[in-house]
DNA sequence: CCGGCTCGTCCGGAATATTGGATACTAATC
DNA sequence: GATTAGTATCCAATATTCCGGACGAGCCGG
């Protein structure tokens, strides 16, 4: 069933010579792409007549593609004329490092928060309307919640949804929360969107969240949010726990959680 | 003169609507640009699909588009599925930053190590085929030197130059210096490039260099590199002084030009 | 003031990317 | 195993970008 191995039968026979890359789209995004790399690889400012001979790319070309380039802060101009590259190529950098950040140091801080703690440590982001857990470490009691990592659950349903959607404003959260809204199983967790963002805003402001059997019985976490150097609430770390053991150290745990979800938001530049 | 305002003819009846950015150049260098703003806003990975209807692209056009600039590293498949910012945009995000930085940082430390020292400070950088000096601070008895500032001189001139063209590995140094290396005004600047090239990696390799009446009669240079994050030297500071200063001062004038110059390589990332 | 140079813009024909749909493939879900 | 939803590739017509060259402006040295 077609399981020839020529994945792609396009130039056949090749003419030779610029085997650099091989082609594949847009020529124009190419050719901005080595615009970039020609600037990197330089580590300072250039004219666009250095970039034209340099790359071969036509006169006007060149200007056109400089132009869309800078209307957007992707280049902009330098002190002492010419070119180089732009802000937004910068913060763009940043995302970049604090999405693997997140992965790489966050991994670390929920295994040591588990440790100290001894409880199932999580730490989850939004995605799209939904809570995504993306770690997790069992305690030494585990529970048997209904997070696994890589499951979505409503945001509705637990402390760290709360922080993570608190950056929307009311408008943008309002019609989050009327898609993504759902019966938690206890059926204890806030369905009441007016109710779910005045707590929402009550959270974020308190720099921390809780919950009690909302969505387990018997269990509860609280939960801290991570910021990224925007300030946005990236991420959410929280300790999940049986009630007894909630309600006798809730003081501890939320400390332990705000400090752990505060080391990583300096990780990632959050101040 | 053409001072109407209208920069662009063409549009004259806006289609209304889309007022967002002006049409400019290629559409799907605007596509790609408009995917990296995508995902900034979003701050984690997505799919495809997703973009597909968040941007309003032409499936077969985005699968193209993501192609190529996953080819390149601009975007990279993210762990569990779907896609984000690749590293290439970190590589100049933090290329923009050192530019940025190396002005507004490196402009601080040159006046201190003209308030330390009491000689004349530069900062340059290689530019093309040249050092090019980007900062100037005179000392208390200037010297009347070749170098202004935004002027450029042969790198076999100063000791900063030898410094500048330190990364390259012989072939390009050789084909650099053939093109650039000039007789200085008393003579004596080396222009036999085996011999620079040898020089040039003694420097490199005791972290700093030095220069005597190779440039000007009756006086010289101490030079340290700036280096950056992924470990290049993309600035040279240099103390000019008179001869017998400079041979009285040469360990303390050493000393502290390579402090300075370490000090805006950490202000780099540079370790 | 002139010629020579680079920078920057503009234009119509030619080359090429874009597009929508058809088509597999993969992975869940039933 | 069948069904659905989503992912990914291919193709030919066409709408668009790209190209080369012409043109104007500024700058320099003579």
């Amino acid at each position: 069933m077609t399981q020839d191995g020529k994945r792609r039968p396009r130039a056949a026979a090749a003419p030779l010579s610029s085997a650099t890359d091989d082609v594949g789209g847009s020529r124009s995004v190419r050719r901005a792409l080595e615009i970039f790399e020609f600037l990197l690889q330089l580590g300072g400012p250039t004219t666009i007549g250095e970039i034209v001979s340099a790359l071969q790319i036509p006169k006007s070309t060149a200007y056109e593609l400089v132009r869309t380039l800078s209307d957007s802060g992707y280049l902009e101009p330098s002190r002492r004329g010419g070119i180089f590259l732009g802000r937004k190529l910068f913060e763009l950098g940043m995302a970049y490092r604090a999405q693997v950040d997140l992965l790489r140091d966050g991994s670390q801080i929920v295994e040591d928060l588990r440790d100290t703690c001894g409880e199932t440590v999580q730490l989850s982001v939004l995605e799209n309307d939904m809570m995504l857990v993306l770690l997790k470490e069992e305690g030494s009691h585990p529970i048997r919640i209904i997070s696994r990592v890589g499951s979505r659950v409503p945001v509705n349903w637990a402390a760290s949804g709360r922080l993570l959607v608190s950056d929307l404003d009311d408008g943008a959260l309002t019609s989050l929360l009327e898609k993504s809204v759902r019966q938690s199983p206890t059926g204890r967790a806030l369905t009441d969107i007016p109710k779910f963002i005045q707590q929402v805003r009550k959270f974020r402001k308190q720099g921390y969240a809780s919950e009690l059997n909302e969505t387990n019985e018997h269990a509860g976490c609280v939960a801290a949010p991570v910021i990224d150097g925007s300030g946005r609430c990236v991420a959410a770390i929280s300790i999940v726990a049986p009630e007894h053991r909630l309600k006798q150290n809730r003081e501890a745990l939320t400390r332990q959680v705000r400090e752990a979800a505060a080391m990583l938001s300096k990780r990632l530049g959050g101040r």
